[in-house]
DNA sequence: TGTTATTATCGTAAATTTACGATAAACTAT
DNA sequence: ATAGTTTATCGTAAATTTACGATAATAACA
């Protein structure tokens, strides 16, 4: 990226579609969303028991999962349980359904 | 990323869902394909006259989509007419609405 | 042949992402 | 207080992404 001042005008859930995307656009971050879908709830233990990665790179995963409002985590100490945010799922599920539904014409070449 | 030797066994779904998020994690991207949803096809000029971006970076976006399977060009000389891949969109429409849905008791906590 | 129009590719620089180990932080239990 | 357990954060290096302008490629047309 180079800082050029050309602003694009991108509507709210294009910004938000792309955010939430961007979130699911990483393997491990797919995976970590499955186990949570999976058994209902974690903690992060569990997870980097079962994904052969570096503990504190799959919490920088959990936090972009987190920051992109997937996921919630609540305080159990010392560990921390995280889940689907409920919520968030559900407007994302509702932007891709949108996204990938709306398409009136779009095969007709 | 660091050349680390360990290999995760990611499922195909999971590499196919990931693939196609981070082809939609951009919001340009995003926006080229509503723009392709809408009005059947169009030309790359079409597109660079609006979006102010430059021309080789929209072409750098329309690769990216093109190579992650959401779109296809048809050469139209000198234009290339692109539209939405029938096939991939559908298979893409399908991971996520699975991804989404498929989720027994992810919220019991 | 040369010109024009359109798009892709190249070279680049800056920003971001991804991964790691090491360390800090938070809270329990001894 | 000290020690132990779990998780987040810091510092880092390498890879990738994103954006640009400049240039090449392609094919029609004069």
């Amino acid at each position: 990226m180079q800082r050029t001042g050309k602003q694009i005008d991108y509507r709210d859930d294009e910004l938000e579609m792309a955010q939430f995307a961007k979130a699911l656009g990483h393997p491990v971050r797919v995976k970590i969303l499955k186990l949570l879908e999976n058994q209902a709830c974690c903690f992060t233990g569990e997870m980097t028991a079962m994904i052969p990665m570096a503990q504190s790179t799959i919490s920088q995963h959990l936090k972009a999962l987190h920051e992109a409002g997937l996921i919630q985590g609540e305080i159990n100490p010392p560990r921390v349980k995280y889940c689907i945010n409920r919520d968030n799922w559900e407007r994302a599920r509702e932007l891709f359904d949108q996204f990938f539904s709306d398409s009136p014409n779009a095969f007709s070449c």
